[in-house]
DNA sequence: GTCTATATTCCGATAGAC
DNA sequence: GTCTATCGGAATATAGAC
């Protein structure tokens, strides 16, 4: 793995624990005992790193959706494959979500973050928006209101999920998991 | 209002916007036209600030409790009276909720915020599961899995709501709570 | 691609005057 | 209770050598 990726790598690991503002230059460049001018030779400036860390999650956010269309048959199975996301996030020392973390500290963000950020959520909850009105009008679901609505819970509740299991413990999170998949059939 | 008043509800207010890395004392000062070195007469330590903001929290919490007790009769009205506390923070402008925002910064922390943080949620968390649990037995909820668990998808329901709205707008808000709701009857 | 060195700015915090 | 002044340190960022 070269260098830019594990900068890369660690910047998002930071976001996730950390928050935007909780993390320096020196604090990536020093786990790869390197300096930090080093680090601004590969991302100039923090907000190009943040800025490449939303759009490494878009990518990967398309990967899994182009796995579930090729793999699998249920609309339970995408579902639980798009989960997999926040699962993974909760393996690696419980991070929380990019998006909660970022939404979170909005209001302290360099402003170009704005639209890409956006449009990564956007791009999600018109996914999974789509998955559930398929799922229900195939009969695989059965859930109150829209699917819109449903995927905005989902999303917002495994988000919130990550974030209280930090507090409470491990548990939470699956509950709640469990409990956003029950509702849904 | 005393100038102590002031700056809680400043730290208060930039805590839930930019997260507690996002901002100074010198942002607070300069907000009430003094020195960053009056901030620190009355709260010493930035720890201390956010210490008082997450006290501050625990007794409007609290109150909200003690409120629910004396008027509302009702479970569901209970719950409602709770879930106030969020539209408030969406109202003040979009502010995330003060344990989603301590959560997602939690390892770029003083450690000595996570004591006080543990015991408002926990306190949160135990009093709607009770109300869950007494409103399920009178026959007004009827919800899937345990009182334990529902509280939990509730709270994290609507901290990531708050999260979401902060990117996607406001109605993702009222459409994610008028859910959680729904699926409570 | 990584280094040294440095500029600049900001931050948290303290001492002591008023 | 608020001020001026200041310290030590850390952060973002750049210039230029290797």
């Amino acid at each position: 793995m070269s260098t830019k990726e594990k900068i890369l790598d660690l910047a998002e690991h930071y976001i996730q624990h950390n928050g935007y503002n909780g993390f320096s230059y020196h604090d990536i460049s020093s786990v790869l005992g390197i300096k930090n001018a080093a680090v601004h030779y590969h991302f100039p400036k923090k907000e190009e790193l943040a800025n490449e860390v939303i759009k490494k999650a878009q990518v990967q956010f398309e990967n899994i959706v182009e796995k579930a269309e090729v793999y699998d048959v249920t609309y339970t199975d995408k579902v639980r494959r798009f989960l997999t996301i926040y699962d993974n996030n909760l393996r690696k020392e419980n991070r929380v979500c990019l998006i909660g973390s970022f939404a979170t500290n909005l209001d302290a963000l360099p402003p170009g973050l704005n639209a890409p950020l956006a449009a990564l959520v956007a791009a999600i909850k018109s996914w999974l928006t789509m998955v559930l009105a398929q799922g229900r009008e195939a009969g695989e679901f059965h859930f109150r209101g829209s699917p819109g609505q449903r995927a905005a819970l989902i999303c917002s509740g495994m988000a919130g999920a990550l974030q209280l299991a930090k507090i409470l413990g491990n548990e939470e999170y699956y509950e709640i998991k469990s409990q956003l998949l029950n509702d849904l059939v």
